[in-house]
DNA sequence: GTCTATAAACTGATAGAC
DNA sequence: GTCTATCAGTTTATAGAC
């Protein structure tokens, strides 16, 4: 495997900082210090910081896509759902949010462009997990009231705030609870 | 009733820019530019932005304790929930998060003690609705499976949550959507 | 690609006059 | 309480050498 690139370490380094600050509390000052550059080589790779953003959160999405991707051959609409859950825990408990949730925190402040990604990415996923539970529910897998659309939007609405609620309570683990919680809602009643 | 104090005006704009912007999105100059005043002024009320962070979260949560206990006069423990929601709706609407969700999203820029007012917020929020549930469902007024502490955590996740899609979504109406679903979730099924 | 040097604007903050 | 004046440090950003 090649050597990571200055451009990927500084949008490594700008994720975590964006996840755990926020994308107006770092700089590319900060940026800098941690790869031991100078900000001006920063520029370099990222001319502005509306430029930054918007290879953030295109390459997020990209990433995201593709573990969605995995998950997606999960053998039950019940397993894809767990594993696509995981995705969040495992965000959570190394003290990161979704950097779409993060953004939209911040979202006034955003390029327009950046501001459409993370418009899309809540599109996306919830369509996605709206075909997911769709499926599932005519497979016999999960059961829940009312339509798919709907219900999607809530648990991914409560995937982000748990993960917001965790953070502010420090207890990073706390999605777990969020994944039992929402496995349980979905289970098909036993007559 | 007395005229607002520059005091009462600087913490209504600071909340506005914080609810739409971000803490970390705004200055002291830009609530001085809003009062028609200085910033040395606001530094008067305010001798830095911790102090600043602190009053408002602080003068939120009291806020929202006053309307959680007119809330908590509602005839049934679902026209409870359903008014507590609408407090989310109402905030949604008017293009605003959670002056405590959004705050959670840029925690570890916070000071300990603003900090300690956030994780104070979602504990106390929890205990309320927890309490709510369960005073519900032993007056069979609603219906859920489990601990109601569990299901009050990922219900205010989802309040929380669904504000900001809402938000990148520029749909400010959504939790309307939300309000719907958490009734019908907890509504008796009639035999 | 990275550096030095530089810039203009902004940031949080303080001293002291009125 | 509000002002003028001022501060040191930061922020985003550019020009040009290596």
């Amino acid at each position: 495997m090649a050597t990571k690139t200055t451009k990927d370490r500084l949008l490594d380094e700008a994720e975590l900082l964006c996840q755990t600050r926020g994308f107006n509390a770092f700089s590319f000052k900060a940026l800098a210090e941690a790869l031991e550059i100078k900000t001006a080589s920063v520029h370099y790779h990222f001319p502005t910081k509306a430029d930054l953003g918007l290879a953030l959160v295109q390459r997020y999405r990209e990433r995201f896509e593709s573990q969605v991707a995995r998950v997606s051959s999960g053998r039950s609409s019940r397993d894809r759902i767990a594993s696509y859950v995981d995705i969040f825990a495992r965000l959570a408990r190394s003290h990161r949010l979704c950097l779409c949730g993060s953004l939209a925190g911040d979202f006034a402040t955003l390029s327009d462009e950046v501001q459409g990604e993370v418009r899309d990415y809540f599109a996306a996923s919830e369509a996605w997990l709206e075909g997911v539970l769709e499926a599932g529910r005519t497979a016999g897998e999960v059961s829940f009231q009312g339509e798919a659309r709907a219900t999607s939007r809530v648990l991914i609405g409560m995937l982000e705030g748990t993960m917001l609620s965790a953070r502010a309570s420090g207890s990073p683990n706390r999605l777990r609870d969020t994944k039992r919680w929402i496995l349980d809602f979905l289970a098909v009643p036993t007559p």
